[in-house]
DNA sequence: GATGTAAATGTAATCGATTACATTATCTTT
DNA sequence: AAAGATAATGTAATCGATTACATTTACATC
């Protein structure tokens, strides 16, 4: 591969000449700029980023981090991510933390050896203490799960306020026992999502059960049946289930059809993201609906604005009651 | 952010030296090497691998194409591929060309410009004649979608035989008029599984109808609802379903489903993949397992091992018929 | 034609590392 | 204590671009 000198070489002019072709700098007359480009052309010279990076400092490069490429929910953020990130002349680089702290630091790293110009962590179980550490000095965003006591911009959703409408729903629909299945608590939207709940019985004087709250450590398929199985194993039993996660409902409505139930009759789910999957199961699922496309892109335009020194501020958007066949009796 | 220079000069020493520490090499004293890793630790320092990359040229970064994160097929993979890269010290940059010839671009010139040392593709809809000339200067790999007549490396499962399989199943299970709904012909993948598909037909000397066979541009959930409906319209109607992937039976399904009707004593369904969510359907979905996650680590391998030079050979996996209760009466 | 000004182009420093080669320090050995 | 061998460290070129500053060229004006 050629590089710039060769080229330089070949047109009979100056490295910076070509720079200048380049870089569209106008100070080139109509003729010189041909040779360069003949030239380029005839070498089939490409700028080497890392040469360009290493003068200019920045990377071009946004790093996204994901507990888990294999949860839904992420991929409809991320594509609003990308597209907003291309669109601006960036790239991302997707990570999959797995929520392991070592994967974690070798993406740390990216960003501090200049391999990347920002990060947006959507990451509940990040690091949060370093991750604040870090955004003193590199240009960082958080969606979806955020730090409520750091000072990282942020863009999510009330989620309080999506659990309690999830929960009203149940009760308006004639629930009275009605159970949670809910993600460690440790992860803030955990808390929040079980506050909405608790609000929404207390509102209507319902009873609030430790034994209808499940903790599921992890969000995969398997995880909501066996939370259903816990939850059918009891002596009273509940009669509708809310799960802080598509996939944990997904599983949970597995394990009542394993059961020869029926939802809603036997019992109503309620979801929460609105994953494809979630309109495609048997009976089709009520969840709340996050705009995940709209937030990749207002996270990634957060950041490109951090980048360049703008201020920012946090974000809290929209979200919306879909109501399907899981509940509706 | 600190560089070696300071290093060098805070622990009183040159930047060879320096280097020299970072790099574990063995011809520096005991003192000196105390001294170094003093100052790196005082300064906070980080080698900038930028600089580093460009004199060694190399930037230990891994491309992999998919054509759309939203398919769960490819996250297994993915995880593979992660798994088997980090233990190698590279990291990847997962790219998503959602089929559009201009990101392609873009990511091809990522590799062009030493910005990443090999590229996975796993892009069925890539350009081909591009992706070929660019293995002849640069380390490609494919994984699952290869080109038959190229020259790069692929590792992938028969796809023949197991959609040969997959339809015998069915004809086996008492079903003589079987539809096929396929993905866009242009795709090595389909031709290969509606060759399986003929193949099983015509050896229990069962009818090929046109009309049975419906091609699909996309794999997304409608795809496979519209595919079913127009299927359900026929008046002659099949008893029995083969789909080129999970997302598509398993839109298939809710059509089926959503039409009162049941899997798999109306229509049965067999897809291709194993994804999870086909666990979580009900019915639950019969198909043809990939390894997935040891598919991505050996392309990954392949990957290294051609980016250090050796030669690699293409390699072809085992598949299963995984039978669940959509094709179970 | 001399002069001034603007446009075009070139020279060389710079980014932050690695490393071949040169030099200096240390240790043996007699 | 001198010589030679070896270990430790330093000097400076290098990777491939960008860009401040310097220089050259072209052209207008009197």
């Amino acid at each position: 591969m050629a590089n710039i000198q060769q080229v330089a070489q070949k047109a009979g002019v100056s490295v910076a000449t070509v720079s200048r072709v380049l870089n569209k700098n106008t100070t080139v007359s109509p003729k010189t700029k041909l040779k360069v480009e003949n030239a380029i052309r005839e070498l089939n010279y490409e700028p080497s980023m890392l040469g360009r990076n290493l003068r200019n400092s920045e990377s071009r490069l946004l790093l996204v981090l994901i507990p888990s490429i294999s949860n839904p929910f992420y991929t409809e953020i991320i594509n609003g991510i990308e597209d907003t990130a291309v669109s601006n002349n960036y790239n991302i680089l997707l990570c999959d933390t797995d929520s392991n702290p070592q994967r974690e630091n070798i993406y740390f790293n990216l960003i501090k050896n200049k391999l990347a110009d920002g990060i947006i962590s959507m990451d509940p179980a990040v690091n949060m203490q370093k991750l604040n550490e870090l955004a003193a000095t590199h240009s960082i965003i958080q969606c979806s799960e955020y730090d409520e006591n750091g000072c990282i911009p942020y863009v999510t959703i009330d989620n309080e306020l999506a659990a309690y409408r999830a929960v009203k729903h149940l009760i308006q629909s004639g629930h009275k026992k009605i159970a949670l299945i809910n993600s460690d608590e440790k992860f803030l939207y955990a808390r929040q999502r079980r506050q909405g709940y608790e609000k929404a019985l207390k509102e209507f004087h319902l009873p609030i059960f430790n034994e209808w709250m499940i903790t599921s450590q992890q969000l995969g398929f398997e995880d909501g049946q066996q939370a259903m199985r816990k939850l059918l194993q009891l002596n009273e039993k509940p009669t509708a289930v809310f799960a802080v996660s598509d996939t944990l409902a997904i599983g949970a409505l597995r394990e009542i059809n394993a059961n020869q139930l029926k939802a809603p009759n036997d019992i109503a789910v309620v979801g929460f993201d609105n994953i494809s999957f979630s309109n495609m199961t048997n009976p089709t699922l009520t969840t709340i609906s996050q705009p995940m496309y709209k937030m990749g892109c207002v996270a990634a335009n957060m950041l490109i604005d951090k980048i360049k020194g703008k201020d920012v501020s946090s974000v809290i958007l929209d979200h919306e009651l879909v109501i399907r066949e899981s509940t509706l009796g």
